[in-house]
DNA sequence: CTTTACTGTAAAGCGAGCTTTACAATCGGT
DNA sequence: ACCGATTGTAAAGCTCGCTTTACAGTAAAG
């Protein structure tokens, strides 16, 4: 799935490894869902909307 | 993780498996989801939140 | 040139998300 | 009393989400 993450992260100034560390995943958790391996669960697209402060609607794009 | 499904069912007067074809998985599925059994899918949490024609945030609540 | 940070990737393994099939319980209407 | 619709539940099975461990590539910094 669509989804901003690495613009985001680009914008704070933060790793894989930061991010992966602040939302409590390991980075290659990140990583894969960067690069659209797969999708996060709903819990962690909480997490991830949480800590760049938006809604998940706003980091994750369904459209096919 | 808490949520308003069966809720939000019971207004528009849905039954599980309606809902269930409505958003393309098994009543069994929604029959879990609003038990609690388990969690949906980030996909299926956009296709629910749609369905009610709101957003994910206001259909689940990730606290605990 | 070596080191350090960051990123990409892979394999094995475990639990979560969802399916199919199937059976039981409740309830309202006829 | 029977029926149809609805809900709860269970087991087997498959794929996805995430982990741990590990190795390779790029790039910036000393």
């Amino acid at each position: 799935m669509r989804n901003d993450i690495s613009e985001r992260r680009a914008e704070t100034g933060e790793s894989q490894a930061d991010l992966a560390a602040a939302v409590g995943v390991t980075r290659q958790t990140i990583n894969a869902i960067e690069r659209e391996r797969y999708d996060p669960s709903l819990e962690l697209a909480f997490d991830l909307a949480d800590h760049f402060g938006c809604r998940i609607e706003d980091l994750f794009d369904p459209d096919e």
